[in-house]
RNA sequence: GGGCGAUUAGCUCAGGGGUAGAGCGCCACGUUGACAUCGUGGAGGUCGCAGGUUCGAAACCCGCAUCGCCCACCA
C-alpha cells in the first residue's frame, strides 16, 4: 500500500468496476427500496446542490442495499425547457443566427444535436461522485416512453375536464415570448415613481385624481375605482370619466376592493394589464383593452403617436404628454415590487392570452390529505407546513408555454378554432370522427418542463405500460430534494402520483438545505463565488480556477473582483481532496437547518480521516500477513474495542433511520479515529511486539484487527464508498470474508455479544491511568519518551489486579518505567499527582519534576473541583431541590459532593506535602 | 401583512430540563516501528437581550433585538 491514500488513483478504476459489473442493479428479493434522482438539466453541469443531494441518495441508497433490500436510485435528466432552449439560443446568437431564422424544425433539431453533445456530462460527473444509480435504467424526460406518459395525462386529464384552455391573463415574459407559471415569477423590490394623474369627469366639472407605478398602462383603461362607502366620492359612481390623450368614456364603479385610505382612493382599471384590475373588471364588465404586442410594445389600439413604442418608452412618452396636458399631478419616488421572469429577468407583463390549464383542486385535495394523515412523511416534519400553505392557496396550473423544446402539446384544431384532443393526429380524427377532408393542425405550444417532471416517479418505471418495475418500485421510500422545489416539483409528483398511480410516490420527503458559500452567500457564477464539486474531487490550480471564474461573464466588469478575491482566498488553487472526502464533508453538513455554508475547513478534516483510516488499514494489514486459524485468546483491548464498535454501529443504523447523516459520520469519525486508532492500535501494539504474549493472544489481537477494520469499512462505506473498497479488497480475505464488492456485502449490525463489562471497565480504568500520566508528562514538560517511575497510593485489590494484568500495556503505551505499591503506613514521596477515583498515581519528582509547576498545576484543579463544588453543595442546600428533585438526580448530587470533595482532599494533601518540602 | 428559521468557543456547527460538546483554527512540546495529512498536552463560552414556568432553564413559554428565507401584496 502507498504510504499516504491517493484518491484519483483508486476512484475511478474502483467506479468502472462496479458499473461494469452490474453491481447498481437491483438484485435479490429482499424489502424493494427506491429512490428517484431528482433529474438535472440534461445540458447542465454538476454543482454543489447535486453533490449534495447526490450524496445523501447514494448514502441511503448504499445502506439500504448493503441491508439486503432490493434497492433502486432512479438516474435520468431533464429536458429543462426553457433553461436549455435560452442556452442554444446563446449559442445560435453568437454564430450570428436566430432560432426564427432557423424555423422550429431545424432549431429543435439544433437543440437535441446540443443535448447528445452535452447531454452524457452531467451523467460523468454523477459518477465521478461514486453515485450508485442503475446507469441501465437511465431516463430522459423526452424520451419515447416518457412523452408517452405525457401524452395520457394530458388526455385523461383533458377528457376529465381538468385540463382546459382559457383565455386569461397570465405572465408573460416578452423577451422570451411566452407564458409562465406564478412559481416562475419573482418579485423584488425596486426603486421606482408614483405618478399622481387628473382624470376629467365627462360632465366637464372637476376629475379625479389617480395614481400609478405604469403610467403607459393608461392608455388601456377601461374604467376608474373608488370604495363603495367612500363618501367623497359617493354621488360620483356612475358617472363618467373622459380618458386623457385616448379620449374614450370610462365608468367610475365602486369596489370594496379600493382602499379608501391610500392615495386618492382612486384607483385607475386597466383590466387587461393588471390581476386586481382584471378581477374587479370582471366583475364590473370592464372593457379588456390589450395594448400591447407580445414584446410588450404598444399595439394599434392606442392612439397612433404611441403605437410600437416599448413600454418603458411608452412610460415616459405618456407622462410628458399628461404634463403637458396639465394633468400630471405629483411624482413621488416609490418603491415597489416588480416581477420578473426567473429566467430571462424580463419584466413580466400581465397579459391576455389563450392557454392551457391543469384544474388544480381536485388534484390538491387528496394530495393536501396525504400529507395531512401521514401517508407521507416529511423530515424536517416543518416543511409539511409550508407545504399546506401553499396547496391551500393553490391556483390553476399555466401549463402552455410558447417555446420550441418541450413536450408539443397533443391539441389539435380546425379551421374554426375547434380543439380536439388525442394521442396524436390519427387519434384524434377517430376519436371525434374527423374526416380526412378536414384540415387539422397542431397547437404550437409545448407544456411546462414541470409537467413531466410531475410524473418522473411513474413514468421513468414505464408507465402508462404495467411493467414489473412498476410493481417493484413504485411507490419509492424517499425523496431528497432541496426546499426550492417543494412546490414546483414535490407538490405535482403528490399530486399525479395519487391521481394516476392511486398511491403517494413516496413515503417520506427529505428536504435538505442549500449549500451556500463560506461567508453565507449564494453561490452563483455572477458573484464568482462558485465552488465546482469536481474541482474539489480533482483540486485545481490557481490560474486554472480564475479563467473559470472569470470567463462567460454576463457582466465583464465584475471580473477583475472576482480574480481577486479568487487570488486573495484560493492563493495555492484547490487541493484535491477526493471524492470520498467531499461526500463524508456533505453529509457531516447535513444538519436539519436549511441552509449549510460549505466550509474548506472540513473538507480538508475529511481528507486527513481518509488518510487516518489508510494508515490505520496499513497497520493492520502488516500486522496480520500470514494470520491463520489456530486458536485465539482475546484481550481485554480487543474485548472493549468490540463492544465499542457494537455501540457505533447501533448509533449508526439510529442515525440512518432519523436521517441524521451528519450524527452518523460524527460517531464513525469518532469511532474511528479516537477509539480505534487512538487506542485500540495502540493497545495491540504491546500484544503484537511483546515476546510474552503468547501465540493465541497475538492471533486473537490480529483477529480483532482485521475483524473490527473489515466491519468499520462496511459501515463507512455508505459515506466513502471508494476508499472503504479498496482497503476492502485487502482486507476482506484475511477477515475470512469473501465476496467481489463491499458495495454488496451485508451492513454490519450488533454482534449480540453481551458486552464483557470486566473487559471494558479494565481498558477504561487504563486508559484513565495513560491520561492521567500523560497530564503530568504535558504540564511537566517532561519528554513523552521518558518512562516514569509510578507509586501507587490507595490502591485497591482491584487496582492492584488490574496493574498486574496490564502491565503491559501500561509500560508499553503509558511509558511507565515501573509500578510500586505505597503501603498505608508508609509515606509517599514529593510526586506530581494524578487521581483515579481512589487510587492516587504518583510521580516521583527525583529532579523531574519543578515543584512549582506542579504544585501550580495542582492549585488550579482544586479551584476548578473547588467550583463544582460549590454548585453542588448550593444545589443540595436548597430545601426545594432536595424535597422536589427526583431521588436519583437528589442521590447523583451528593455522590458529586462526596467525589468532589474527596478528589479536593487528596490534591490538597499533595498539595501540602510539596508546601513542606520547600 | 402572513409564515418559517437562525442567534452556543476565533471560525463552521451539533446538543437539548440536572457536569457545556465536536471539527477546524490557536499555544506548547514531540523524527516513540500505521499516519507530521501525525502524536501528546493546553488555552478558549454568563449558550443574542429581558421576563416567566420550574427545586433547577442554554434548552420550555412570552416579549424584544439582529440576521436570513418563503408566501401574499395598495393602485
Amino acid at each position: 500500500m502507498e504510504k499516504s491514500y491517493q484518491p484519483s488513483e483508486i476512484e475511478q478504476r474502483v467506479y468502472a468496476r462496479w458499473e461494469e459489473n452490474g453491481y447498481f442493479t437491483p438484485r435479490g428479493d429482499g424489502e424493494r427500496y427506491c429512490i428517484m434522482i431528482p433529474p438535472p438539466n440534461v445540458t447542465g453541469t454538476l454543482h454543489m446542490g447535486h453533490g449534495f443531494g447526490d450524496t445523501i441518495q447514494d448514502a441511503l441508497t448504499r445502506y439500504h442495499r448493503m441491508r439486503g433490500c432490493r434497492t433502486l436510485w432512479q438516474p435520468g435528466t431533464d429536458h429543462a425547457g426553457i433553461a436549455t432552449q435560452m442556452v442554444v439560443e446563446r449559442l445560435l446568437n453568437a454564430e450570428g443566427q436566430s432560432r426564427r431564422d432557423l424555423g422550429r424544425e431545424k432549431f429543435v433539431e439544433r437543440v437535441w444535436q446540443w443535448k447528445e453533445e452535452s447531454g452524457g456530462k452531467i451523467s460523468q460527473q454523477t459518477r465521478r461522485l461514486g453515485a450508485s444509480v442503475d446507469w441501465t435504467r437511465e431516463r430522459f424526460t423526452m424520451d419515447e416512453g416518457l412523452s408517452a406518459a405525457v401524452r395520457e395525462v394530458f388526455v385523461r386529464l383533458y377528457d376529465e375536464g381538468l385540463i382546459y384552455r382559457g383565455k386569461r391573463l397570465v405572465n408573460w415574459d416578452p423577451v422570451l415570448h411566452t407564458a409562465l407559471s406564478d412559481l416562475e415569477v419573482l418579485s423584488a423590490e425596486e426603486e421606482g415613481h408614483l405618478w399622481h394623474f387628473r382624470y376629467p369627469l365627462a360632465s366637464g366639472e372637476g376629475h379625479l385624481v389617480v395614481a400609478t407605478t405604469r403610467p403607459e398602462t393608461m392608455l388601456g383603461d377601461s374604467g376608474v375605482a373608488v370604495h363603495p362607502e367612500d363618501e367623497r366620492y359617493g354621488h360620483l359612481v356612475g358617472q363618467e370619466i373622459v380618458l386623457p390623450i385616448v379620449g374614450r368614456r370610462i365608468p367610475i364603479i365602486a369596489d370594496p376592493y379600493v382602499d379608501p385610505e391610500f392615495g386618492t382612493g382612486c384607483v385607475k382599471m386597466t383590466p387587461a394589464h393588471d390581476f386586481n384590475d382584471y378581477e374587479i373588471g370582471v366583475r364590473h364588465g370592464l372593457e379588456m383593452i390589450n395594448i400591447f404586442t407580445d414584446d410588450a410594445t404598444l399595439n394599434d389600439t392606442v392612439p397612433e403617436a404611441f403605437r410600437g413604442l416599448d413600454r418603458f418608452v411608452a412610460r415616459k412618452a405618456v407622462t410628458a404628454e399628461l404634463e403637458r396636458l396639465g394633468l400630471l399631478d405629483k411624482v413621488e419616488p416609490y418603491t415597489t415590487k416588480i416581477p420578473r421572469g426567473d429566467r430571462s429577468h424580463a419584466v413580466v407583463e400581465p397579459y391576455l392570452t389563450d392557454q392551457w390549464y391543469v384544474k388544480i383542486e381536485p388534484l390538491a385535495t387528496p394530495a393536501i390529505e396525504a400529507v395531512a394523515s401521514g401517508k407521507i412523511r416529511f423530515v424536517p416534519e416543518n416543511w409539511s407546513k409550508t407545504y399546506f400553505e401553499w396547496m391551500h392557496n393553490i391556483q390553476d396550473w399555466c401549463i402552455s408555454r410558447q417555446l420550441w423544446w418541450g413536450h408539443r402539446i397533443p391539441a389539435w384544431y380546425d379551421d374554426d378554432a375547434n380543439v380536439y384532443v388525442g394521442y396524436d393526429e390519427a387519434d384524434v380524427r377517430r376519436k371525434y370522427g374527423i374526416g380526412d377532408d378536414v384540415a387539422l393542425r397542431q397547437d404550437e405550444d409545448v407544456l411546462d418542463t414541470w409537467f413531466s417532471s410531475a410524473l418522473w416517479p411513474f413514468s421513468t418505471l414505464g408507465w402508462p405500460e404495467k411493467t414489473e418495475a412498476l410493481d417493484d418500485f413504485y411507490p419509492g421510500n424517499v425523496l431528497v430534494t432541496g426546499f426550492d422545489i417543494i412546490f414546483f416539483w414535490v407538490a405535482r409528483m403528490i399530486m399525479m402520483g395519487i391521481k394516476f398511480m392511486g398511491d403517494v410516490p413516496f413515503r417520506e420527503v427529505y428536504i435538505h438545505g442549500l449549500i451556500r458559500a463560506e461567508d453565507g452567500q449564494k453561490m452563483s457564477k455572477s458573484k464568482g463565488n462558485i465552488l465546482d464539486p469536481l474541482d474539489l474531487i480533482d483540486g485545481i490550480d490557481l490560474e486554472s480556477l480564475v479563467a473559470k471564474r472569470t470567463s462567460g461573464m454576463m457582466q465583464d466588469h465584475l471580473a477583475p473582483r472576482i480574480e481577486e478575491d479568487t487570488r486573495r482566498q484560493f492563493p495555492d488553487g484547490i487541493d484535491q481532496f477526493g471524492a470520498d472526502a467531499l461526500r463524508f464533508t456533505f453529509a457531516a453538513l447535513a444538519t436539519t437547518g436549511r441552509d449549510i455554508r460549505f466550509d474548506l475547513g472540513r473538507i480538508e478534516g475529511y481528507k486527513n480521516f481518509c488518510n487516518k483510516l489508510w494508515n490505520a488499514a496499513r497497520y493492520v494489514l502488516m500486522n496480520t500477513e500470514g494470520l491463520d486459524g489456530g486458536p485465539s485468546e482475546f484481550t481485554a483491548a480487543d474485548l472493549w474495542i468490540k463492544a465499542r464498535l457494537d455501540a457505533a454501529v447501533n448509533a449508526v443504523h439510529a442515525h440512518f433511520a432519523n436521517y441524521r447523516l451528519d450524527l452518523a459520520t460524527q460517531t464513525i469519525y469518532e469511532f474511528t479515529w479516537h477509539e480505534f486508532c487512538d487506542w485500540y492500535l495502540e493497545l495491540s501494539k504491546p500484544v503484537l511486539q511483546s515476546e510474552e504474549a503468547g501465540a493465541a493472544l497475538q492471533r486473537g489481537t490480529r483477529r480483532t484487527l482485521v475483524e473490527v477494520l473489515e466491519t468499520l469499512l462496511r459501515l463507512l462505506h455508505p459515506f466513502m464508498p471508494f476508499i472503504t473498497e479498496e482497503i476492502w479488497q485487502q482486507v476482506a480475505d484475511r477477515a475470512g470474508v469473501h465476496g467481489e464488492t463491499i458495495m454488496l456485502q451485508p451492513c454490519p449490525e450488533a454482534s449480540g455479544n453481551t458486552v464483557d463489562t470486566e473487559a471494558v471497565d479494565d481498558i477504561e480504568w487504563v486508559k484513565q491511568f495513560i491520561l492521567g500520566l500523560r497530564q503530568i508528562r504535558g504540564e511537566m514538560d517532561i519528554p513523552p519518551g521518558k518512562a516514569l517511575p509510578v507509586v501507587l497510593q490507595h490502591a485497591s485489590e482491584l487496582d492492584q489486579r488490574r496493574a498486574e494484568r496490564h502491565a503491559l500495556l501500561l509500560t508499553r503505551v503509558g511509558r511507565v518505567e515501573s509500578v510500586s505499591l505505597l503501603g498505608d503506613d508508609e509515606q509517599p514521596p514529593a510526586a506530581a499527582t494524578a487521581l483515579l477515583g481512589d487510587l492516587r498515581l504518583l510521580v516521583p519528582m527525583k529532579g523531574l519534576i519543578d515543584v512549582d509547576a506542579e504544585k501550580a498545576r495542582l492549585g488550579k484543579q482544586i479551584d476548578k473541583v473547588r467550583g463544582e463544588l460549590a454548585r453542588a453543595n448550593g444545589k443540595l442546600a436548597n430545601d426545594k431541590f432536595v424535597n422536589n428533585a427526583p431521588a436519583a438526580v437528589v442521590e447523583q448530587e451528593q455522590t458529586r459532593v462526596r467525589d468532589f470533595e474527596r478528589t479536593i482532599a487528596q490534591l490538597a494533601e499533595q498539595l501540602d506535602k510539596l508546601d513542606q518540602l520547600a
